[in-house]
RNA sequence: GCCACUGUAGCUUAGUUGGUAGAGCAUCUGAUUCGUAAUCAGAAGGUCAGGAGUUCAAAUCUCCUCUGUGGCUCCA
């Protein structure tokens, strides 16, 4: 019997006999409650029943590891095909892959009802329960077309992935066979915790002209624990979804009538929103931007320039046309196809609602001879774009038709550039550290090397790659580079932020740009006397003021810290005697700026706070008998803590501390 | 845009196999003037998302449109 010399990731090596598996192995080495679900043998991933014929590296794959999660997710799909097979014996089992928290499997089935998806779950626990083994057989191709014949998708699959002549491996636990490649748990009592959450549907291939299929979402987790704090997580993030907040708060208003993706920021949304643009522009002033307003709309030409119309035209709301125009071609019988032709061709003109900024701004920079003394010229605005987005993805105020972006364009020297992004990401730094967002990355979206689609030269990508990289590190910041992220006209800087919660949202960017200047011929007089061409950064931190506000609502679960607050202060009196005390203090308030409003109704108490803490000011003010006679107030504070008797003057001043510290 | 589901008063919702809409909160009017998460009583409020159809009869069945939700796809 061969003697084999095997690593197992201590100080010295083990010695085991040949065809030893690598479950024994890892039950030696670690003990029975090794905790794994699988291993890698040389550093590829086999099943623990993998058996070992040569020297190697023998590690464990925990299940609460990031790789043994992935097998759980895995194995816990095919335990989900599993149970569907044995309520719908006609469904087709497709993919069914593990994905971030889960895993979810296509099958082409009627949808299941949500007691259906009750059923399947609950005969998955049972399947856990009988501690199937999960086996790995192996068939050439031919057996297994034989064993798949009646599924068009696994076949599919084959055809694609396994060549001819070749084979592949099956995962058998009970009588559910799946194509696979594994690795998969040992037996099914590895998948305790775990959870079917949504059914919906996808399309095989992800195209939208092949089959419609079923998909059901499920999460699974290696713990009890892990999986309850997961489901916890997705409550709290549901009480904080900013559609029903926004509701509740009167934040603002999706309209039937007015438009799908258009918001009406309702009066208490406003103040957030102003409250925002104000503390932002605070930061562009310091920062020497210039602000500018621009139209809605403009001149189709300029996008035909710019490149938007009409290549982006499927995503944009169709041209205005102007009457006379309209009319003309109506007498001359023109059809909206011919339309359509005359307007890309440029022999007609009309407006366009404006689905970018830039076009406007370069037209300012454009609008005087520039030299390069007047470079950086930093121009900002928050400017409301309109974009066609498809209707099954607009969603409350994160995904929409019209938004304003807290935009800017910085027209600059090559030499500048790394400079200027690095005051993008500062002004990034600084706001998401005063809202508490301290958790964040940025990605790095850099050329594909393979690639031809984009603009501009070599050598002046390397410089500008080279600067967004520099001033992402610079500022210790966490960053990631990605290539083939960047878009075709620069590299670019994303932003995705961490809320409370741990859930990431993208939010704005910074773009360096070769082409536009290029398009719109800019110049700039440099110090030699010649004409130079520009460079543009885009850049829009937050993204919109929509996306970012509905975010922020999540953040904080409608509970905006006292600078942000729709209402800061809401004051309840006792009885109808306090009004008049009430009414001093709310004068005083509102006076100093500050967003009070009193409820001097007749409720008692008891019900005034039940009302007004659901619409989360910072501050409840509750006055009476105690408080009018000695000049002070009671509150409860953002904590909800009381505090009593405090001195009104005392109050304000603390009040308006907090306000301007925003703090 | 595609697929599935969904839509009843401002909000949350009840409404059996088709028989002609009921409640709570909010609103308004009275009464009550009260110290910490719902004071009492009364009134008003609905073309049951919209349209067409089947039927003696439609919130309920069929078709179309719109909105919303979950996904897919897309995102300058």
């Amino acid at each position: 019997m061969t003697m084999l010399t095997v690593d197992v990731g201590l100080e010295s090596p083990h010695e085991y006999t040949t065809g030893i598996s690598v479950a024994e192995i890892i039950r030696n080495v670690h003990g029975k409650k090794s905790g794994a679900v699988a291993a890698t043998v040389d550093g590829n991933q086999v099943d623990l029943s993998y058996e070992i014929h040569s020297d190697c590296t023998v590690l464990p794959i925990i299940g609460s590891s990031e790789e043994g999660l992935y097998i759980l997710r895995h194995s816990c799909a095919h335990l989900l095909a599993q149970a569907v097979l044995e309520f719908f014996p006609d469904a087709k089992p497709t993919i069914g892959p593990p994905i971030e928290h889960g895993f979810y499997y296509d099958f082409q089935m009627p949808a299941p009802s949500e007691e259906e998806l009750r059923a399947i779950e609950k005969r998955m626990k049972e399947l856990v329960k009988q501690n199937l083994k999960v086996e790995r057989e192996e068939y050439d191709i031919e057996t297994l077309r034989e064993m798949f014949a009646d599924n068009q998708f696994k076949i599919e699959i084959m055809d694609e992935k396994i060549g001819e002549g070749s084979g592949s491996s099956v995962y058998r636990q009970g009588d559910f066979v799946d194509l696979c490649r594994g690795p998969h748990v040992p037996s099914t009592s590895h998948l305790r915790w775990f959870k079917l959450t949504n059914v919906s549907t996808a399309f095989w291939r992800a195209d939208s002209s092949r089959e419609t299929l079923v998909r059901i979402y499920g999460m699974c987790y290696s713990s009890k624990e892990d999986l309850q704090a997961r489901e916890t997580l997705l409550r709290e993030a549901s009480k904080r979804d900013h559609r029903k907040l926004g509701k509740d708060l009167k934040l603002f208003h999706i309209d039937e009538m007015v438009g799908q993706g258009l918001i009406l920021w309702t009066p208490r949304g406003t103040v957030v929103r102003n409250e925002l643009q104000q503390f932002i522009s605070e930061h562009l002033n310091r920062q020497g931007y210039q602000q500018v307003y621009t139209p809605h709309i403009g001149k189709l030409d300029l996008y035909r320039t710019s490149g938007h119309f009409p290549y982006y035209q499927d995503s944009q709301y169709p041209p205005i046309i102007e009457r006379d125009t309209l009319r003309q071609l109506s007498d001359e019988g023109c059809s909206c196809g011919d339309l359509s032709n005359l307007m890309s061709e440029g022999e007609i003109d009309g407006y366009m609602l404006k689905p970018m900024n830039c076009p406007h701004h370069i037209r300012i920079y454009a609008s005087q001879q520039r030299s390069y003394r007047d470079l950086p010229l930093r121009l900002a605005e928050f400017g409301t774009v309109y974009r066609w987005e498809q209707s099954g993805e607009i969603s409350g105020m994160t995904r929409v038709r019209g938004f304003t972006q807290d935009d800017a364009h910085l027209f600059v020297t090559e030499d500048q550039i790394e400079q200027e992004v690095l005051g993008c990401i500062e002004l990034v730094k600084v706001i998401f550290g005063t809202l508490g967002m301290d958790d964040y990355r940025v990605r790095v979206g850099l050329r594909d090397s393979d690639s031809d689609k984009y603009v501009g030269e070599p050598e002046r990508w390397d410089k500008a790659e080279q600067a967004c990289r520099n001033a992402a590190a610079s500022l210790g910041v966490e960053f990631s580079e990605e290539p083939g992220e960047a878009a075709f006209y620069g590299p670019k800087i994303d932003f995705v932020v961490k809320d409370v919660l741990g859930r990431e949202w993208q939010l704005g960017t910074v773009q360096v740009d070769y082409n536009l200047p290029e398009r719109f011929d800019l110049t700039y007089t440099g110090s030699d006397g010649e004409k130079h061409r520009p460079v543009m950064i885009h850049r829009a931190p937050f993204g919109s003021m929509e996306r970012f506000c509905g975010v922020l609502i999540e953040h904080f679960g409608g509970m905006f810290p006292t600078w942000l607050s729709p209402t800061q202060v809401h004051i309840l009196t006792i009885s109808e005697k306090h009004i008049a005390y009430a009414e001093e203090i709310n004068m005083k308030l509102s006076e100093l700026g500050i967003r009070s409003e009193m409820d001097t109704g007749d409720d008692t108490i008891g019900k005034k706070l039940r009302t007004h803490r659901a619409m989360r000011p910072a501050y409840l003010l509750i006055l009476g008998e105690e408080e009018a006679s000695n000049s002070t107030v009671s509150y409860l504070g953002p904590d909800r803590q009381q505090v009593n008797g405090v001195d009104v003057q005392k109050f304000i001043d603390s009040l308006i501390d907090e306000i301007q510290n925003k703090s």
